[in-house]
DNA sequence: TGAAATGTTGGGGCG
DNA sequence: ACGCCCCAACATTTC
């Protein structure tokens, strides 16, 4: 028998998937079975990320699911990816294995080592456009997000959204499988391209309308929440920019125009980081601009883990904080703010927020992480300027007018009236006594005070 | 995809 | 009618 394999890596779909059209397109052409295959390789695990662990694995029962009723099985094994592929291209005689390039360092190397031994075919899927498409006219790339965003555009479209398959050939029944141990789903995010799609079509039917201000309003279901669909493939990125796309030319009030476009924009803003770390891997180690690469950090494990916790005394910080530890997600405005929060207010390394977020995020994607962060500590691509400070009362003013997102999150708080719902370290003991919320005892006095944090990191910065 | 400090303007109160 | 002050409301600059 000759087979060959679709490698699955974050690319957990079936439709539009340009890896399985060719794996496809190869066993068609000469009857040859397929292995949709996915590799668990114990080194791409960050320590702590059981979370997305358990997301990826719900995922692939789902995929699983949607490949059986096509006819065909998911192929899970663990380990090193070369051995593994080496032993099944032998066994089966694999002609071909289709893959979706991923642009990660460690992706890079593993892929350009497999590709020396093994007939490996890289398609494009994870973008829709290509880190080496979108280049400067002098063949440098973009380290401005703009600029960046308007070449981007201007390149013609070069697919179309490809249908699922409505059958697939068999995988070898005899082959080996490590059991998809049962996994607890994510209340939050059930795991699968079935998901993903049904949230998409309710984002382009109501919220997208009104995303260019309901994105900032925490208290509010503004945003689309499909960064973990996104970061696994269980949503493809042309799908989404197509479909978003269609929906633009059918709208025509200015106000709903430009939520549409914002959105589009944040879907160019994953590709800038995923090309950011394509052309500049060292990013991961180290801040993208070097005149950063030295400042004098605070090392405070109490600090540190007061942030962690959501236990540092700022209401829209702990309960974007306990967010994040208990859903796996967090508010895009809410990971600026903790982010501005960390780096700025305690004036402790980014690197040491960036490996947090990967612990906890689903949507936990090494390039547009650490594209965030950089950019937040003002050390990265297009950063903010090292000066521009949040300040997390007036933030939670702004974007949770009435305090419901941190009573969501912060039990403590339910009884805080609005006047005192972000700064509740100003309620007299009368007051505290009212809202059965005794400062520094059920709820943590402030661990910084912000005036004097701000001009602590301008200090820092300035050195 | 900031916030604070500083500067400017203009209306209103008042002598 | 006028000058002066106060201060809110913006605008600009600075961090």
């Amino acid at each position: 028998m000759q087979a060959i394999i679709w490698w699955i890596r974050r690319d957990l779909r079936i439709g539009d998937n340009p890896a399985l059209y060719g794996a496809i397109q190869a066993a068609l052409a000469n009857g040859r079975a397929l292995i949709p295959l996915f590799i668990e390789d114990p080194k791409l695990w960050h320590a702590t990320a059981t979370p997305r662990q358990q997301f990826l694995h719900a995922g692939l029962q789902a995929l699983n699911q949607q490949l059986q009723l096509l006819g065909s099985r998911l192929v899970v094994c663990r380990g090193d990816a070369l051995a593994i592929l080496k032993q099944l291209v032998e066994e089966y005689s694999v002609h071909a294995i289709y893959a979706e390039e991923d642009y990660s360092p460690y992706a890079q190397q593993r892929d350009s080592r497999i590709r020396n031994e093994l007939p490996l075919h890289l398609v494009t899927g994870l973008v829709v456009r290509h880190p080496l498409t979108i280049l400067k006219s002098d063949g440098t790339p973009y380290t401005v997000f703009t600029p960046f965003s308007k070449a981007w555009k201007a390149v013609p479209i070069k697919r179309i959204p490809l249908p699922a398959p409505d059958s697939l050939a068999p995988s070898p029944a005899d082959i080996s499988c490590v059991d998809l141990a049962a996994v607890q789903g994510n209340s939050n995010f059930p795991a699968g391209e079935t998901e993903a799609n049904k949230r998409l079509e309710n984002f382009l039917h109501g919220p997208i309308l009104s995303y260019a201000e309901g994105r900032n309003r925490m208290d509010l279901d503004g945003t689309s929440s499909l960064s973990p669909y996104l970061r696994f493939g269980m949503l493809s990125a042309v799908q989404a920019y197509h479909q978003a796309q269609n929906v633009l030319n059918q709208t025509f009030d200015t106000t709903e125009r430009s939520g549409i476009e914002t959105w589009i924009n944040e879907l160019i803003w994953r590709e800038f980081y995923l090309s950011i770390l394509y052309h500049f891997p060292n990013v991961l180690k180290e801040a993208f601009q070097p005149k950063y690469r030295n400042i004098p950090w605070r090392t405070s494990q109490a600090d540190l883990h007061a942030w962690q916790q959501g236990c540092t005394g700022y209401p829209i910080v702990d309960a974007s904080m306990r967010q994040l530890l208990h859903s796996g997600w967090m508010h895009n405005r809410g990971r600026m703010i903790t982010a501005s929060f960390l780096v700025k207010d305690l004036l402790i390394n980014w690197q040491a927020g960036e490996d947090w977020f990967m612990g906890h995020l689903l949507d936990g994607d090494p390039a547009s992480n650490n594209g965030g962060w950089q950019w937040t500590a003002g050390t990265g691509t297009d950063a903010a300027p090292y000066f521009r400070i949040f300040n997390p009362i007036l933030q939670s003013k702004k974007f949770d007018p009435l305090g419901d997102f941190i009573r969501r999150w912060i039990p403590e708080l339910k009884n805080v009236p609005v006047r005192y719902i972000h700064e509740p370290w100003l309620m007299n003991p009368q007051e505290q006594a009212a809202a059965n919320c005794t400062i520094g005892k059920d709820y943590p006095s402030p661990i910084v005070e912000h005036g004097a944090a701000r001009e602590r990191a301008l200090q820092a910065y300035r050195a």
